[in-house]
Order: structure tokens, then C-alpha cells, then sequence
RNA sequence: GCGUCCGUAGCUCAGCUGGAUAGAGCACCCGCCUUCUAAGCGGGAUGUCGCAGGUUCGAGUCCUGCCGGACGCGCCA
């Protein structure tokens, strides 16, 4: 239990006793709505509560009378020092100075466990697929902010608690993965001694060149002319998996790694998709029906074709979707919902980590999940927003047909993995994200990568520096003064930044958090720079010395196990 | 035309799922280096939270309608 859901349940007590009493009725509604949080302003206190407003209008009280009932009886605590009614009800809560010291101590006894969520085992894992990119090259960055996200995402779940299983759905059947198996053919022939152009439409990247003289050094000129019908098949398979080796050796070098990758093409051979279309059809959720012409532009060869529609309108979407095309096959989404049923029967939660350019597709989607899992398992699709490459202020110039576009690994080679890894997560996932090349390695105070590594690199200076003082066992915490113990309030709300942003589902709070943490480590740090005698190392005061390198440490470690989970490797010195 | 997301200081963005006087960095001005890393820190000025209604003790946050921007919108993936 973390210190705010300590007093809160402090908080919680005393409004029983007032329950119990008679004084206010036991109403649910309003009891849910407590907050104990920390007030904007310091000066308030250390904890400030909303329970005598949010009570008041059932107890039918004055919120400011009924505050002063329970700040009275707050103040009896051992652990609070003072409890006081302010505004409009609030009461602002200060806790002895003993109740931070003791947080100091749990942070260092914890270690890497400070504000790690209690396990939940009882329920299944919750299921975060992301990145999915089609198998058909490399990962570029359009992929790499969704690789990030949903991958410090699936961390933060788990250091909340939860099982998590990281997910990859391939798409390894339909249209792209037949082309990638043309582009190839081509790359073989050209292997073969051939010429070859590759026409408009077909994958140009040389990435294709290794996959295509691999088959050739196998096979010979044996599917050189041959009919595409006797190579199609094992061409695409061989692809495929050449494609899936290149991305994931691309997510390797951002230290990503899936559980499971899901083939879209088994899931397909398996029966699974039809026995979602049976399911759906005996509740009338499927019927063949003709759709309306595209809205916006009507193109002039569209004709209306009667094809079986999911009945997505039921749950809010503006029309019913098309599971197969009129050959038949599956449509994308038709194989989709089955796949998402598929997992949900083995997962508590579903997370998707989706390119904003999906936005269009995200409502049929929940719309199958709800339909197929009976609202048992809902799906959460969380949307990123594209990445703008610039270099020193300029925009990256990409252009796709030209197959000239910056991949990951050349982002990471350039800038390190560390550095990505936390710049994409330095903004609200759905907001478009500036990324420069210069700006990001820059050492300064803008950069808030180097940032927060620069405050966690002073700590291990000084720590290194103090190895051979010799001091008490026992840091005399009672020795830091109010300035020092605002740094410990502040990390410790680690623990509720993990709460707030699991359930939230967005990392990027980490982020935030760390910047302010390191903020609040330089501001003291700088206090030794004007006054000698405010600096962390007292070499005739031991005590002292040990109360501060204790604080000191309680941050690194905090600073250290944020970024563990935001996948960034914390860095003891700077060069 | 429709859908999703976004609109907060001159700029880039936070805003803890409804709380107190809306915050931070940059840029601008003024201070601080015989030092545990000044690669930094402190101080100063900055707002019709796109607009208009509504919900309630209380709205940047929720609802409705407009305005502006991004992305998308056929059986593609």
C-alpha cells in the first residue's frame, strides 16, 4: 500500500465512524468520488482531501462544517500533524515529518520494487499487441513510435501487476505478402543473370536482394519462367520469414521482444474466422446485405455488390462492415475479429497500439470484440500519432516510391537506443511528435533525455566520490531539512504515477514524472553551488552527510527504476 | 459529406479521468563558476484554456452546437 492509499484509508475510517454515527448516510455514490492527492499548491500541506465536499450533499450538510468534523478527527492521528479546512471544504492534511522520513528508508529498502503494484493472479494476462507491421521490409519510423509506446505500455502493466502478453499479429495473408512474393521472383531472376526493372507496384528496397540470390543459390533457374502458380506460395513463405527475421532484428536493437507473434494466415486455415461468421450469423449479427456507395467522392466503377456485413451500426458505427470480399476471401477485418475473439479468450484485457491512419477502423473492431466476447473482454485501441523527422531544425525529406525513407535501425544506430526510447515517449501518444536528430543528442536543459540522466549521473559522482568517508549506519534522516524532505514527497509519489498512468494506459506520464523528479534533484544540487554548507557532502559532519547521500540514493533509485520501466537504461556518468 | 484525434503563455507542451490563484521548458531581462560535473541553478514578466450554451457546490477537464487544424473514409492492409 502506497503512502497516499495509506491515509486515504485514514480518510476512509473516519468517514465510517461518521456513518456509523448517523452524522452523514452510507452513500456509495459519493464515497467513491474521495480523492487524496497531493494539492497543487505545497503550501496547503502534504495531502489534500475533496471528502467533505464530495459528501456533503448527501449528508446535507455545509461541506465546510462537515470538513471541520473530520479534520478534527484527523488531527487525533499519530501520523498527522495538522489537518485544516480550507477553500470551499478542502482539508489539507501535513503529515509528521517522521511518516517522509520512514518513505526514504521503504524507497531504499525496496530497492527496484518501489512502487511495484501488488501481482494480480487470479485473472488472465492483459493482452497489448503492437507494432504488427506487415511483414514486406524493414521497420521505419512509423513504426517506432507505436513499437515504444505500446512496449513501455506493456512494462508499466506489468510492474503494476498484471500479466501482460506482448503480442504481433502478422500479416502474412492477402494482397501485400503476394506482392512482396512478385518483388521477390524478380529479385531471383535478377540473381540469375536477368535484368530487371521493378515495375510500379511492387516492393523496390534491396532489402529483397539477399531473400531473392538465396532462392537462387537453392532452386537454380528452376521457377525462373515457370508459371506463377508453382512458385507464388513457397516464395511468399520464404519472404515472410525473411521479413519477420529484418523486423525483428529491427526490434531487437530497441530491446523489443513479442511473446507471441499470431499468423494471420494459421488463424485463417484453422476454421476460426468461420466459426466467428456461424456465431455471429445465428445472433443476426451477420446477414448478406448491399452496402451504400463511399461517401465523400463516389468513384465511377463503383457498382453495388451483396456481400455478408457485420452489424457494427448495433454498437455505433455508421455502417455495417464487410467480413469477405465478393471472391470470397476474408476481407482484413473479417479475419481481424476473429483474431481478436481468438485472443480475448485468453486475456483479461485487450490493448491494441494502433497508427492514428487506423482511426476509421477502430469502431467496427470494439464493435466485433463486444459482439463476440459478449462485453466479457473489452478492447482498448490506443491511437499514435505519426513522428516528424527533422535534422537541426530541418524536415527529413522521405519519399515512399523511391523506397527512401529513414528506417529504425538507422535512428538508432545515429541516436542510441536510450535516447529513442524515451523521446517517443515525451508526448501524448494521440499528439504528433517532433523528432531531431540534433536536438536529441544536444546536452542541455531542453533535451529532457539527457535530463534526467544528467541528475541520476551527479548522484552516482557524488556517491562514487563518497566511497571511502566513513559514515554512520544509521543516516539521522531527522538532519534533512524541509527542502531536502520535498525532494522525498516528490519521489514518492512514484508509486501513484505508476497507478494513475496503468489505468490511464499512457507511459508518457513517466516520462513527465521523471522530468519534474530531476528538476527538483538539480534545483537542490544547485542550493551547494550558493551555500557550501547545502552541498550533499559535509566531510566534518558524517551525519549529515549520510542523511543527504540517503536522499540522494532514494532518487537515483527512483530515477533508475521509472526508466527501467520506460525500457531506458538509467546512465551512471556522462561523457 | 462523415468519422477519429487535436485546439492551453510569443513557441513546444503538461494538466494527476471534476477541485483551491491553470503549470513547465524555450525565447526575453537580472543574478550565480578558486565547486560534489555551471552540460547546471535562482529570480522577473507572460493567458478571453478556439467560440457559445448546458450539467453542479465547483468545468481546461463532462454534454451539445459551431469555428479552425491533422489523419482517415469503397470488398485495401
Amino acid at each position: 500500500m502506497n503512502i497516499f492509499e495509506r491515509f486515504d484509508a485514514v480518510v476512509a475510517g473516519i468517514v465510517d465512524e461518521l456513518v456509523a454515527d448517523g452524522t452523514i448516510p452510507a452513500d456509495a455514490a459519493s464515497r467513491a468520488a474521495l480523492v487524496l492527492e497531493p494539492p497543487r499548491d505545497p503550501a496547503h500541506g502534504d495531502m489534500a482531501s475533496n471528502a467533505a465536499m464530495a459528501l456533503a450533499k448527501a449528508a446535507r450538510q455545509n461541506p465546510r462544517e462537515l470538513a471541520t468534523r473530520i479534520a478534527m478527527a484527523l488531527s487525533r492521528h499519530a501520523n498527522i500533524a495538522t489537518a485544516e479546512v480550507a477553500g470551499p471544504g478542502f482539508i489539507n492534511i501535513r503529515l509528521e515529518r517522521t511518516v517522509w522520513e520512514d518513505e526514504l528508508r521503504a524507497i531504499l529498502l525496496a530497492g527496484n520494487g518501489y512502487g511495484r503494484g501488488k501481482p494480480k493472479p487470479d485473472v488472465l494476462p492483459i493482452n497489448v499487441e503492437y507494432v504488427s507491421a506487415n511483414p514486406t521490409g524493414p521497420m521505419h519510423m512509423g513504426h517506432c513510435r507505436g513499437a515504444v509506446v505500446g512496449d513501455a505500455l506493456a512494462s508499466l502493466l506489468q510492474f503494476h501487476g498484471h500479466e501482460v502478453v506482448r503480442e504481433y499479429y502478422v500479416n502474412d495473408a492477402g494482397g501485400q505478402v503476394d506482392v512482396l512474393a512478385r518483388s521477390v521472383h524478380l529479385r531471383y531472376r535478377e540473381a540469375l543473370g536477368e535484368a530487371v526493372e521493378i515495375p510500379e507496384g511492387l516492393y523496390p528496397g534491396d532489402y529483397l536482394i539477399p531473400v531473392g540470390a538465396a532462392l537462387a543459390a537453392e532452386f537454380g533457374d528452376r521457377f525462373q519462367s515457370a508459371p506463377e502458380g508453382d512458385w507464388l506460395a513457397m516464395f511468399r513463405t520464404r519472404a515472410i520469414d525473411a521479413m519477420l527475421a529484418l523486423i525483428k532484428a529491427d526490434l531487437a536493437l530497441l530491446g523489443i521482444h513479442h511473446d507471441r507473434f499470431s499468423s494471420e494466415a494459421a488463424l485463417q486455415a484453422s476454421g476460426a474466422v468461420d466459426a466467428a461468421e456461424a456465431d455471429l450469423r445465428a445472433r443476426d449479427l451477420v446477414y448478406q446485405g448491399t452496402l451504400p456507395p463511399p461517401k465523400g467522392e463516389t468513384p465511377e466503377d463503383w457498382e453495388p455488390v451483396e456481400l455478408p456485413l457485420f452489424r457494427s451500426t448495433a454498437y455505433g458505427d455508421d455502417i455495417d462492415r464487410p467480413i469477405r470480399k465478393s471472391d470470397g476471401q476474408w476481407t482484413y477485418f473479417g479475419a481481424d475479429m476473429a483474431y481478436h475473439a481468438e485472443k480475448a479468450s485468453r486475456s483479461s484485457a485487450l490493448v491494441n497500439i494502433w497508427g492514428a491512419d487506423h482511426a476509421g477502423t477502430v469502431k467496427r473492431i470494439e464493435a466485433a470484440v463486444e459482439a463476440l466476447t459478449h462485453s466479457r473482454v473489452k478492447l482498448d485501441v490506443r491511437l499514435v500519432q505519426m513522428v516528424r523527422l527533422f535534422r537541426a531544425g530541418e524536415p527529413v525529406k522521405m519519399s515512399k516510391r523511391s523506397g527512401n525513407f529513414v528506417t529504425l535501425a538507422d535512428v538508432v544506430n545515429e541516436v542510441g537506443r536510450d535516447v529513442v526510447r524515451f523521446m517517443m515517449l515525451t508526448k501524448r501518444s494521440e499528439a504528433p511528435l517532433d523528432f531531431d536528430f540534433a536536438h536529441v543528442v544536444e546536452q542541455s536543459r531542453e533535451n529532457p533525455v539527457f535530463y534526467v540522466h544528467y541528475a541520476h549521473a551527479r548522484i552516482q559522482s557524488v556517491l562514487r566520490k563518497a566511497a571511502d568517508m566513513a559514515l554512520p549506519e544509521q543516516a539521522p534522516l531527522d538532519r534533512l531539512d524541509r527542502e531536502e524532505l520535498a525532494l522525498v514527497q516528490l519521489a514518492a509519489q512514484w508509486p501513484r504515477i505508476v497507478g494513475q498512468a496503468a489505468t490511464a494506459r499512457e507511459p508518457h506520464r513517466i516520462a513527465f514524472f521523471l522530468s519534474d523528479l530531476a528538476g527538483a534533484f538539480h534545483t537542490l544540487w544547485n542550493r551547494g553551488n550558493d551555500n557550501p554548507a547545502n552541498r550533499l557532502l559535509i566531510s566534518d559532519d558524517p551525519g549529515l552527510t549520510a542523511a543527504r547521500l540517503a536522499l540522494a540514493r532514494a532518487t537515483a533509485q527512483v530515477i533508475r527504476t521509472a526508466l527501467a520501466v520506460m525500457g531506458v537504461t538509467a546512465a551512471d556518468e556522462l561523457r
